[in-house]
DNA sequence: CTGAAAGCGCTTACAG
DNA sequence: CTGAAAGCGCTTACAG
């Protein structure tokens, strides 16, 4: 524990230079000579000098701090999101801050309102449920730059990032249609513009086909592995002819998928199930998933890439990545 | 976009009073007579006035922000452990810096030494495969208080967060033992010091049963999904008559589940599968897995306590927590 | 190429 | 109960 960190000045004293010097000399200006430069370093290193970056930002009101918020990070498909955020803003310097909200827009407040005062660089939000849009006001009021992604808080002039969630389902649907499948259901997820996206999805290839939209047909659930079991034994309950669904996301998927096994039905030959987001577990569920394929990771570092944009041009107008959707099919559709 | 965010002195300039005593006001000081600080309180609203928590923080030599570095966030285990600590910290009125390695032993010292920078209160770290334990007594001469999670780094003074992975192990087997298999194979995962301890937890189980270990029946594998389902695949093979296995960790036994279900072989009557850790999904997977439960969120709390102790008695003695584990038998064994 | 000086926004003894 | 003053560790014009 050493007692005391040295500061600029401690390097100065030794390298026989003023402070400036120093200050010059590790921010890497040309202006000091090589021989005067290699001096100071020498000196730093000597007295274990630590920059004191908070000092340094409290002067020049600059930050490499961003925040980001998340709300369900027990989904794996915002994890993966968040090591893509994580990885892009690193690489580029910077340091997260991360919240987790669990939806909880008071906490959501709080913890933007500490962003704040950590003088965060910019800030990266999937907005709690029930989010008010008046946050978007508030936070481009504090002119921190702000880049939303996953659910979007409707029009506005905000920077976004998020998956095609429609056409997504889309695809799915029609797939399973298809495949023949007389019949598909919508499974899991309850509310949300996420939600009403991906339902949106869904009637859009029932009515391309002249099907009809039925509620009966939508099992709502949290968008969890509970749910998705609850919604399809709801299904399995009420609809024992329906074979095939799509779901709300992968998560979802996986729960319905364990309801299935219970009741020994095999998914891909007893019923057709389709996941949405193709996170990681996917690959080697039981039965590998069918899903749509979102790149989870590359979404979250496309979403930071928005942000670091927008940092470095602030008056560029909005900015939007959707990321394509695509059909992956493994075995349970 | 406010032009330029007001200051302390703004705030006493509308108050008429000083600058000191706004700050007293905003810091719930008992110095200040009521009523004076109503009307500080009162302009501090007025004029939008936010707390530059950097400036303080420089001033005071003080921080709120806790490191905490996780190397695998795709692994929900530790997803669900970044929730807990998070929480904790949160509630105690800490920010977190949150970093990301994937196990890169280089990139753990950059975050390391930018958290430094950041002047971090405390850190918490789970060390990265092969992170030599000499990062421990760098940390400690920085003087930042430090909490090391699930994986330790061998014998020394630092506090430590983990579970209680040979005597879990030392149940899952037990447990198959009991059940009638005469053999047990160890499946997944591959160093490590929680590997050692688990394996050794397998070991033990054996020996109290009078049965002789052998290599030939443990296989190492990545401790992933893919790991677990490869792992699973070679045993089926070099092994077929091997009929029950205890996992290094949930996310190997999801592979491992999947692999058995390409074969066309329930888990739970074809073969006898235990888990280790009880992340949420193992409830919901197919079939439902049983595994030894250490409360993983809980886990990460606690591990966040002791720095929240540690950082404010410096001088306390070691600690140590140990999560107990315990069966949680669902329907894989 | 380098130094002296002012200042970022706060806190903390110290007076009164 | 409140104010004046010094200072946290840096950066940034401005001189020279």
């Amino acid at each position: 524990m050493t007692s005391r960190t040295a500061t600029i000045i401690d390097v100065a004293a030794e390298a026989n230079v003023s402070k400036s010097t120093v200050s010059l000399v590790l921010k890497g200006s040309p202006l000091i000579k090589g021989e005067t430069a290699d001096r100071v370093k020498a000196a730093a290193i000597k007295l274990g000098y630590v920059y004191n970056r908070r000092a340094g930002e409290l002067r020049g009101n600059s930050s490499n701090a961003i925040g980001v918020v998340i709300n369900d990070l027990m989904n794996p498909f915002f994890a993966e999101i968040l090591v893509g955020i994580e990885r892009k803003l690193v690489d580029a310097g910077y340091v997260v801050l991360m919240a987790h909200t669990r939806e909880d827009v008071g906490l959501q407040d709080k913890v933007l309102q500490s962003m704040r005062e950590q003088n965060a660089a910019g800030i990266m939000l999937c907005p709690a449920l029930n989010t008010s849009r008046a946050v978007l006001k508030t936070i481009q009021s504090w002119g921190i730059p702000l880049t939303v992604f996953i659910r979007n808080l409707g029009p506005g002039s905000y920077d976004f990032a998020g998956g095609d969630s429609e056409h997504g389902v889309f695809l799915a649907t029609t797939h399973l249609l298809n495949s023949g499948y007389r019949e598909v259901g919508f499974l899991g997820g309850q509310k949300g513009v996420v939600f009403t996206q991906r339902l949106q999805g869904y009637k859009k290839a029932l009515q391309a086909r002249g099907l009809v939209f039925s509620e009966d047909l939508v099992f709502n659930a949290n968008p969890s592995r509970v749910g998705g079991y609850e919604a399809m034994n709801k299904l399995l309950l009420k609809r024992p002819r329906l074979k095939a669904a799509v779901c709300y996301n992968d998560v979802a998927a996986f729960g319905a998928l364990s309801a299935l096994g219970e009741k020994g039905l095999r998914a891909g030959v007893d019923f057709a199930l389709m996941g949405f987001d193709n996170i990681l577990d996917t690959a080697h569920s039981n039965p590998p998933l069918s899903t749509v394929d979102i790149h989870p990771t590359e979404l979250g570092e496309r979403a930071a890439a928005i942000l670091l944009q927008r940092i470095k041009d602030p008056g560029a107008k909005r900015m939007v990545y959707t990321a394509p959707a695509s059909l992956l099919l493994r075995q349970t559709a």
